[in-house]
Parts: structure tokens; sequence; C-alpha cells
DNA sequence: GTCTATAGTAGGATAGAC
DNA sequence: GTCTATCCTACTATAGAC
């Protein structure tokens, strides 16, 4: 009935629809147990699949690891560019920035523990894409926030150690979010309670430089 | 020839040290791998010993994982009271306590590691010391900073979310080092460079918060 | 493309000699 | 207290039927 192509094409989707479903409970699974914790049984249990029949998709778990960590940093590296918005001024930028890396950490929250965990390891299996990719865009937002010193938008201040404060301010939101919830309780940081937060950070992230004096 | 007591003395001493020696090499070894990543033979071997021998002086590995935690977070909160210094001005108290915690990241890396990769999990073995430990201490030392508030001392900011700032920012130099010394250069951070990072982040903090302007 | 069965291996833990 | 030998479980990965 279906030409051979139009067949090929809907069991293509399909395997994209699977492979992210596949992606999704990975993260999950190495995010609460780390890359030996993790067991690819409880992957594809996840994922609502046999075991075997997820190797069939991912041939074994240092692959599966491989792409779960690629994929965070992709969407980290792709919506963090403060390059893009050097025309603007600081507190605006600045302002864009953090509300973008705050929303990461609430909307994809167990990649960002997987990073985390990767890192803390000695990031076995980023460092090259560490070096490759995300060094690069370091060193162009550095220039950008140097030229803001020099015409005298913010404080002398250390851009290297900046983007230091404000990536593990922001990412604790996922990553300590445990310990969070148990100091301040659950709710806090649910719905309104994660805006106060992004407020909060931005406040005195802003004034850490001290934008918006002009 | 020797007494008894002083004999069991000299054994006692003995095993205590030979206790410290496995508990810094669990430490190392649970920091790099994480608690399943983290073999019996490889900690037995970072501590010149057998992994039977290991297992003599710590019967499994649930236990040893444990101790190392219960160290490192007793060090961390018994150097970290903000209360303490309550009669000394926000400045200076700010300043004590992000050398003092600086210097725990420099100090105490691993068990600092090791204390990351458990709360990212969701801290099935540190919750219930959490709670009893550090939140007690938490809303004391918000107590601290809301009193600098009222006093008018700083800035009109969220402290629950202040402390979240400096805890991230300055383990993050023991945590995400890895990534630190990809960006800047590992030279960057040792000796000089770890104490321009303690400058640098100490001056964010203060401005921040808008202290030092009495 | 999915399943059953199973090979292969690593690692935690125990028993018992010395 | 330390060693050798061994058991046992959990987990990755492969082979082959359907």
């Amino acid at each position: 009935m279906t030409g051979k192509h139009e067949k090929k094409t809907k069991q293509a989707i399909n395997r994209e629809i699977l492979e992210s479903r596949i992606l999704r409970s990975a993260e999950l699974v190495f995010a609460e147990k780390g890359f030996s914790g993790a067991s690819m049984e409880r992957i594809a249990e996840l994922a609502n699949i046999s075991k075997q029949n997820l190797i069939y998709y991912f041939a074994n778990k240092d692959l599966l690891y491989k792409k779960v960590l690629q994929e965070i940093l992709g969407i980290w590296i792709d919506k963090l560019q403060l390059l893009e918005l050097s025309e603007a001024d600081p507190e605006t930028s600045i302002r864009h920035y953090v509300k973008e890396k705050m929303a990461l950490s609430r909307d994809y929250p167990y990649g960002s523990k997987v990073f985390a965990h990767e890192i803390i390891s000695g990031a076995p299996v980023l460092k090259p894409y560490l070096i490759s990719d995300l060094k690069p865009q370091f060193e162009r937002d550095i220039e950008v926030v140097n030229s803001w010193i020099r015409k005298g938008f913010i404080n002398d201040i250390d851009p290297a150690h900046f983007f230091f404060m404000v990536w593990s301010t922001t990412q604790s939101y996922a990553d300590f979010s445990t310990q969070m919830d148990i100091l301040m309780g659950q709710s806090q940081l649910q719905g309104e309670g994660y805006l106060r937060a992004e407020q909060a950070v931005t406040d005195l992230i802003l004034h850490a430089i001290g934008a918006g004096k002009k």
C-alpha cells in the first residue's frame, strides 16, 4: 500500500522518537547513579523496552553516556553566547544570560547533573569537547566583559572568575536541588519560588559587577 | 618487655593511622568514580593493603562511604558558622567566611567532590544529616544576615539564595577544578593564582550584597 | 526489530589457615 | 591481623530463534 520511501520515513520518525525516549531515560539514570551506577537494564526499563532492544539502538553504555553528555553540552553552548549580545548594555546582556542559564537548570536538571558528575570525575569523556567547543566561546565572552570594563560600564572585575560564579550559582539550582529542597522546603523552589530564585540571583550578580550604574 | 597497656595504646595508634590512610584513599576513589564506580580493590591498592585486609577495618563499602561523607560534612559544619562572628561587621564576617570556604576547597578537594556526587545523586546517605546538622546552622546564619539587613548594613538581599551562591561558587573551585584548569590553564589556579581567585570571589560577593558601604 | 538464553567478567563478601 | 581461596551476585554484551 504505502510506497517504499514513505514507509522508510515513518520508520525513521519512530526511531527518532524511541531514541530520544531512550536518551531521556538514560539522562535520568546517569544523573542519579553516575556512569558506573547506571545499569542498561534500568535505562531500558524506564524507556519501556527490553535491555537487549536497548542495545540494538545504542550498542553499549559508553556510547549512550557520550550521547547524553554531548546533547547537554550542545544545548548549553548553543544557548549561552554572551557575544551575541555584545551590542546590548551589560545589564540587559547579563539579565538575559542569567535568565537563560536558570531556565536550563529548570528544564534540563538531569542533563546538568550528568554533566556535573562527569566534570567532578575529571571529565574523562568530555575533556576534548570542553577544549574544542567551550574554551573558544569562553575566551570570546571574556573579551566581551573586558570591553565593558574598559568602557567603564562595570567594575574592574576578574572576568574568568565572574563566569565561574555565574555558572556555578545557576547550575547549583539543578545539581544541588536536593540540598536546597531540604534547607528551604521543596515547595520554595517550584513555580513562583523559582522566579524568586531567578530574581535573587540576577540582583546579586548585577550588584557584584556594578552593572546598571552607567 | 612492654606492658599490656602500653602495647594496646601503640596498637590503637597504628590502627588510627591506618584507618585515616584508608579514609584518604577512599575519599580519592569515591571522588573520581562515585560510589558505584569505586572498587574496594582500588581503595585497598591506594592504601597499600589487601582488599581482604581493608574489609577487616571497614566491614563493607557502604560503611566506608558513610564515614568519608560524615568526615567532610563534619569539617564543613565545624569551620563554617557565620553565627560565631555575628558581633563583627558584615564585611569582616563575609571575608572570613569566604576565605575559610575557599581554604576548604583547596585543602579537601576530594571530600568536596564526594559530597557533590552524593548531593547530585539525591543525597541517599546524607539526607538525614543535612536535616539534623546543616539545616539548624543554615537557619541561624540566615538570621544573622537578616539582622544585617534590618540594621541597613547590607542591601535587602535574599539570604537563602545568597548562601547558595557563596557555597556553589566556593565549592566549584574544588568540584569543577577540571573545567577551570581547561579554561584557564592549570597553572592559573595554583599558589598565587588561587589567592587571586579568593580575592576575586570575595570582591564579587561583597559587592553583591553591598557590604562595606556602612 | 524484538525476544530468549547465555557467555563472560567484575567486584563484594565469606571461610579458614597461619 | 593478614593472607589464600572461593562463593555469589549483578551487569554488560553476544548469539541465535522468530
